[in-house]
DNA sequence: GGTATCGTTTACTGGCACTTAACAGTTGGC
DNA sequence: GCCAACTGTTAAGTGCCAGTAAACGATACC
């Protein structure tokens, strides 16, 4: 980053310098996302070839355009560059007691409304579901006008984007690193606010009877 | 962001624009931390002045720096710039149903071997942990050569950082995205991997007895 | 008083995040 | 065939701003 000082204390950590994979993740992303170059551009106000050259790696973006990419592609900054690279290592580890679940195999459903679910857990679980859960701009768990009942209980926390959260007669608007948690009796409904997708990462506990239907 | 093009196709979405209170943010985090802007600049390379410029507003980092910073300080990426300014409105809602949980007014405890627990819920409750764990670079859950057991059964959602989880007599190592879920009865232990802190979502269901003890 | 810290501000600059423009490879319609 | 409309890539140039050093005023301790 930057000239090093010269004849001054050493900088303990370097850390930062961008992986060198955020490119290839970002194209991925785009790709599965089916927008071209100069569609994406456009989203976020700057040029096709900027995006080429950030992808290929021979520029590293200001934080704003890669925030604006990330929201656009639905995707978490933090997941796009901790850890260097795939780890070939971590592979490696048998798959054995199956209680590892990687991100890039999870079993994913696409709601119609706008909503993405994927399973957190290797196998399905009778008692739990835990679940990443990404609610595209304008998705919702249900129709407008409906809201869910179900048995068990409830228990979600905001990794980004906002959500809109309607419990019995309250509504409430979390925040990134706000959480909440109900009865899933009580009729409910979650859709995302504002220009971003909304993340969270939710546990539902004992859905027994799963009668998940519009009250 | 830089020029706008004089005649060109408008631009359909302006985005970006890192929030004003990312300054805010960083220097509560730092203060939090309790590091001299000189200490955090020597730590991730860059001038104090720098530091200092970027928690006034005066400039925006370069991802980088900015990512160095947040590691730093242990916090989340997202986190940080997502949500424009904490919501004055979403203050103004009721605590009524007290299901919502802020991320400002989390209970959390720190035990000595470098590790923050958040409870995620506004209340304890008796079924279900369910929590944000922060383990700070070289934290685990308990001593090196000793293994967790209790009642009940762990799901886990890795969201930045490496954390190294150790089953039975399985390993692995979790990258961001990756999540496990275990069986509490089987011995385990979870410690952080690499010079970043590691930082997940926790629910920890049914602890009964809660003999939390080294085998 | 000295000499550590602490955080702040000024003035300067070098690099690089951006741009435009031209490029080559497709698909498809007529 | 050949134009048009799309894909993504690359070369060249530049304006801005993320970074620096350095001096600043405060507070604190001996």
């Amino acid at each position: 980053m930057s000239v090093k000082p010269h004849l001054e204390l050493p900088a303990v950590a370097e850390a930062a310098e961008p992986p060198a994979c955020l490119g290839r993740r970002l194209r991925l992303a785009r790709e599965r996302s089916e927008l071209s170059l100069r569609a994406l551009a456009r989203r976020i106000g700057v040029s096709a070839s900027l995006i080429s050259q950030i992808e290929h790696g021979r520029v590293t973006p200001s934080v704003a355009t890669l925030y604006a990419m990330a929201n656009e592609l639905g995707l978490l900054l933090d997941e796009l560059f901790r850890d260097n690279e795939l780890p070939a290592q971590s592979r490696e580890a048998p798959q054995t007691a199956a209680t590892v679940q990687r991100q890039s195999d999870r079993k994913a459903i696409r709601l119609a409304s706008g909503v993405r679910w994927e399973r957190l857990t290797a196998q399905p679980d009778r008692e739990v579901e835990f679940l990443y859960v990404v609610y595209e701009v304008g998705g919702a768990s249900c129709a407008p006008d409906s809201m869910m009942r179900h048995g068990g209980k409830e228990y979600a926390y905001l990794i980004s984007g906002r959500l809109g959260v309607s419990i019995g007669f309250d509504s409430f608007e979390l925040a990134p690193g706000d959480s909440v948690s109900f009865d899933a009796q009580t009729p409910h409904r979650l859709w995302a606010i504002g220009d971003e997708p909304a993340i969270a990462v939710w546990a539902i506990l004992n859905r027994h009877g799963d009668t998940r239907a519009p009250v």
